[in-house]
DNA sequence: CTGGAGAATTGGATCGTTACAATCGTTTGG
DNA sequence: CCAAACGATTGTAACGATCCAATTCTCCAG
């Protein structure tokens, strides 16, 4: 905890108003804050007119608001939006929680949300939870007692709804984002995994593939499950029974991707193309199909899922499934602040759409490859 | 601004204590908030002993902690840190100032900033810029408002230091990262772009090369001038002039960089190698150079700065000047609580060194090449 | 049984702001 | 000339916690 304190001289009874505020202004002027108690008294008017200016409210007569805006101005008072807060059992600030801020894609919706507050006067309290329900739950309780008006999460793998829901307590309303959370009642923001994933594998389809994977992510993660889901809807759809090593497990980096592409060509028939659970899992598998002399693109199609900056610059440039996470960023401060506004609104679970981005990697199934064996 | 009114019911004067209580507790227990006076009387202890055990002040008797805990987890009573804050004249945030989050570079930095923050139990409040300083100017106001404990600012390009320290006061410590800013006496935290640029040039000419270039960045930004400036220093150690067309400005993206490349190749001699202002600019050098059939690491030696996460999964893998943003976070959090908790530490102007990581993008001059002309 | 030293607890003022009712001038209509 | 109406301003009590001095409770030595 922080706690500067300040040796500040208390007027002794001996001096009376005036002497006594030059005495601080000469001697503290730089430790102790200006209040709006400083901005009345040093234009001779009531706190409360000091407070109706700053309120922008009607009442004032113009010629004393601008004495009073002056005063401010030539006093550097910062108002104390927290003490304003308190009195009026309002907040400005709404906490957001996610998993790291080091995938582009959670920056993004950060980078996103944080605009959209602003843009509305109000400030964006930062958390994060390294994936960690036990510091999701710490972070939670840390940002819950700075009392912000709402709360954007993205929980962590394996959240418990219930527990969070009794955390956060029935005043502050909760956005979910990205992830299916039961236990309360809260507005959810989802991205469509589902038939992202069906656009993605439509397309290969489309492209006359036939034996096509699904690479990359965690089987317990719900956004892999749902993105694999929608893959398995396309492929039966289509009448294309998946073998089982078509369907590899990483964890969600380009490295753990690139080292497993080798498990996709142990046992014939071998896939001619994959969709994969996201970008950074597709462009590792892109450099791994590379390190195996196969060339992404020409002799294999890949397509990736999230359309993070770099998809559109790779080699080849990333055929993907464009999910917008700042647009979503925004969407989702915007229903909290709606919320915030009015509480009573119904819950709405929203499904952002996704869609899909052609590039380069893939490519249609070549003749050659496609009849050989 | 947020309002959200509550009907509450005062209670009438009819009523006295404990009616008025339970009248409350029953009607709009979801409604109000639990308030440490709740507690209190919920276990009739006086407010100011719950306050003494939620200090974990050691003046309270270990049964009457008992109860009171007790009474806490049972009303689900959450600590109202603005409220203490105001009283204490204290501050348990640290506002943090980006450009904007969707750069990697500073999403790593916040990330450590958010972590070590967290870590001191301290709450990050996010504000973005967008590189424009009047955003700059709102958002600090805005920010100022919530009484931070101290402010990491990476300034907009162009910031006026006066009018910043103006407007933060001499109150709230400032620490700046990344960019000189004069006009203030502040701490800075800086990366040491001139001996990386160096670095990088050396590591050039050691592999034989001698027409260097440098590539991307702008003119009028800070670092890269600061990197130029290694470059020069390094090609002129090493006697080595460079020509006009060898120094080319771009916008800082991948997508501009790869646009400019020709403009190494209009005039004889070119380069056979560059040091790029940073990895984004390095990878759309890579990508134009394949565009234009010469492969970067063989035909064309190509190094980077800050080392992000593509540069290691690139095509060729970059060698770059590593930053480690994250580090500098955990380092810019670290120092900014010092100062905070100690406001008379002497002003420090820190060089995070930063260190070369070869990759295969750097290859040495091939013979052919070098004689030709 | 009493005095008194600690230990434990508490009342009340306070942080900087705002809501509310009350006040003070001015003006206007009757 | 008074009442009412209006516009502008202000005193005071909150908001939810903490600090400080003062009070009450314990317990033990004498």
């Amino acid at each position: 905890m922080l706690r500067r304190r300040m040796q500040c001289n208390h007027g002794s009874p001996s001096m009376h108003g005036l002497e006594r505020y030059k005495f601080m202004s000469r001697r503290s002027l730089s430790r102790r804050k200006i209040t709006l108690r400083d901005i009345a008294q040093g234009c001779g008017v009531s706190p409360a007119t000091v407070s109706l200016v700053l309120q922008r409210s009607p009442l004032v007569r113009t010629t004393t608001r601008a004495r009073i805006e002056a005063e401010i101005e030539r006093q550097g008072y910062v108002y104390n939006r927290a003490a304003a807060n308190l009195r009026q059992r309002t907040s400005s600030s709404v906490a957001l929680i996610v998993n790291d801020l080091s995938n582009p894609f959670f920056a993004e919706f950060a980078a996103g949300v944080d605009e959209a507050l602003a843009a509305a006067g109000c400030v964006t309290l930062l958390g994060s939870t390294g994936e960690s329900t036990e510091r999701q739950r710490a972070v939670l309780a840390s940002l819950l007692e700075h009392a912000p008006a709402g709360i954007i999460l993205s929980p962590a793998e394996g959240s418990d709804g219930d527990a969070i829901a009794r955390l956060v307590g029935a005043h502050t309303p909760l956005l979910v984002f990205n992830r299916e959370l039961g236990g309360g009642e809260w507005d959810l923001l989802a991205l469509d995994n589902r038939r992202g994933a069906r656009l993605a594998t439509g397309h290969l389809l489309a492209l006359g593939h036939r034996r096509i994977a699904f690479f990359g992510g965690h089987r317990d993660s719900s956004s892999c499950r749902e993105r694999r889901d929608g893959y398995l809807d396309a492929m039966s759809a289509a009448a294309c029974a998946p073998e089982p090593q078509w369907l590899i497990e990483t964890a969600p980096t380009r490295l753990e991707a690139a080292r497993q592409v080798g498990a996709l060509f142990v046992r014939d028939p071998a896939p001619t193309a994959a969709v994969c659970y996201n970008d950074a899992v597709a462009l590792g598998l892109q450099l791994g199909l590379a390190a195996r002399g196969r060339q992404p693109g020409r002799d294999f199609a890949v397509v990736g899922f999230d359309d993070i900056p770099e998809a559109a610059v790779s080699l080849p440039p990333l055929t993907t499934i464009a999910t917008d996470p700042r647009a979503r960023g925004r969407q989702a401060a915007e229903r909290i602040l709606a919320r915030v506004a009015d509480p009573d609104l119904a819950i709405a679970r929203t499904i952002a759409p996704a869609r899909l981005v052609v590039r380069e990697s893939s490519c249609p199934l070549l003749e050659s490859k496609g009849v050989r064996q």
